[in-house]
RNA sequence: GGCGACGUGGCCAAGUGGUUAAGGCGGGGGACUGCAAAUCCCCUAUCAGCGGUUCGAAUCCGCUCGUCGCCUCCA
């Protein structure tokens, strides 16, 4: 398959150095509630995954907390908590969501605090090797050491500093260096090391643990397109001083997910939750939502856009769970799977791939219609959905509150008597009441059935 | 100031030199239905503007207008 390379700024054909992809993405750091962008991004990097092992390769995926920062401090002080709960919450409910969300969990999820040791040798290596110099207790990375600085941002150093709105700490020889060890100041969480007590930068931490974790080279490094720099930069600068060898052979990003047009973040104030988001259209809506879009270009997320998605998902839900009788003859669903595979293998077009979906969707119902036996078409339908991670759930069962389902259906075996009666008007405010509590019900020639529709 | 992305139907979104310009949502008409829903059939775009390259451009080049992002913490 080809794969965009942030490095090269091409797609390049992928194949890993090895026998397993050992794939790292950079994950976030736990101080707030995740939002929908973290999500997106979780959704992107779980398709690539999915999609590498559907294609019969083995991949070890670490994605790392950054648990120990300047706003993780600030925010556990104001909270009056130590900074390990704080953290513990966000990690654990951004944890759950993924779950819901139907992402695969990586391999590892590496915390700093529990890698400092790793992180510590790795900065006296650097120190040793004349890539880093000491300041009050402080360590920083010494950019100009490395002559290809820059070369994953693509800008010179000169122009980054020429651009530089930030005042410039007197202390470093570089205004481009950048700190791999920060001195604790009174009342801070802080680590031994050589240079007195004190915590990681934010770089070193994904440094020190692909390496540890993954090995020296990786074959994918992701992140959202916003860590190209500085921090994916100084990965490169660090790892490679460090180990001497070839950090990442593809750098992957994704794009931002915007809000109502204006990049969402959490400086700008203008996120939706992880958790809101797919609550209130669900899983697989909010899957479909990213990945009808490439991965690399922005994402607006409106209110509109999501819920079409939701129609969408029932769409191809009902293809996929509809039974069928088994007789006809079969219809050749292996044009689908070639097409699928054909967009997936030309930089992960998923926007293809789900085209494929619902135009397999259509097939199912188009096929049934015309008598031939679609389960296998239903079956490959299914499977390909998966490798995006769509569950397609037959909902019903599942969604609605369980004590509600004998009601449901006590409702409808009256409504049915009613309707044998011809008693419709009675049958239809039946049937009308239930959609407005959610419950869309459908008569076929096979009898009636429900399911839930969100609102 | 430096670097980059983008502008395709009512909305979302593929396509990046030659196909009837994917797909979804929405809308209109029809079939099915007691009526609906679901499903099926039909209809619903010439690609921001201008100029250029080419036998041929949404796709390449230039300019204009507009939007967004990175350069500082951020998926």
């Amino acid at each position: 398959m080809k794969l965009y390379n942030t490095l090269s700024r091409r797609a390049e054909e992928f194949h890993p150095g090895g026998d397993t992809v050992l794939l790292y993405v950079c994950g976030l750091t736990p101080y707030d509630e995740p939002h929908a962008g973290h999500a997106m991004s979780a959704v992107v990097f779980d398709v690539l995954r999915r999609y590498l092992e559907f294609r019969g390769l083995s991949v070890r995926h670490v994605q790392n907390f950054t648990d120990i920062d300047d706003r993780i401090i600030q925010r556990a002080n104001r909270a009056g908590v130590d900074t390990g709960t704080l953290v513990g919450q966000y990690v654990e409910s951004y944890l759950r969501d993924l779950r819901t969300l139907n992402v695969l969990p990586a391999h590892h999820y590496p915390r700093v605090t529990e890698e400092v040791p790793a992180i510590v040798e790795m900065i006296q290596g650097l120190l040793e090797r004349g890539y880093a110099y000491g300041v009050d207790g402080d360590v920083y990375y010494r950019v100009t050491r490395k002559p290809d600085y820059g070369r994953l941002s693509h800008r010179a150093l000169e122009s980054m500093v020429a651009g530089a709105r930030v005042d410039s700490d007197e202390r470093k020889e570089h205004p481009g260096d950048f700190a791999l060890w920060k001195a604790a100041k009174p009342g801070e969480p802080a680590w031994p090391s050589p240079w007195g007590p004190g915590r990681p930068g934010w770089h070193i931490e994904c440094s020190a643990m692909a390496l540890r974790y993954l090995g020296a080279t990786l074959d994918i490094h992701g992140g959202g397109a916003d860590l190209i720099f500085p921090h994916h930069e100084n990965e490169i600068a660090q790892s490679e001083a460090y180990t001497g060898k070839p950090f990442a052979r593809w750098w992957v990003h994704n794009g931002w997910m915007l809000l109502n047009g204006e990049k969402m973040s959490k400086s700008l104030g203008n996120t939706v939750g992880m958790r809101e988001a797919i609550e209130r259209y669900g899983a697989d809506a909010f899957r479909l939502f990213v990945l009808t879009s490439h991965y690399r270009s922005p994402l607006n997320f409106t209110d509109e856009a999501l819920r079409s998605m939701r129609r969408g998902v029932q769409r191809l839900a009902s293809a996929a769970n509809a039974e069928l009788p088994g007789r006809g003859e079969p219809f050749d669903s292996e044009p689908f799977r070639r097409r699928f595979i054909e967009a997936m293998d030309d930089d992960l077009g998923t926007p293809g791939a789900v085209a494929v979906l619902f135009e397999l969707a259509h097939a199912v119902h188009r096929g049934r219609d015309a008598g031939q036996d679609v389960r296998a078409a239903q079956a490959t339908l299914r499977e390909l959905a998966s490798v995006l991670g769509l569950a397609l759930a037959a909902e019903a069962e599942e969604e609605a509150a369980a004590d509600a389902v004998p009601f449901i259906e006590l409702l409808l075996e009256v409504r049915q008597e009613l309707r044998a009666l011809r008693q419709f008007t009675v049958a239809d405010k039946i049937r009308g009441r239930l959609s407005e509590l959610g419950i869309a019900v459908e008569d076929t020639p096979e009898g009636s059935r429900w399911r839930p529709v969100r609102e």
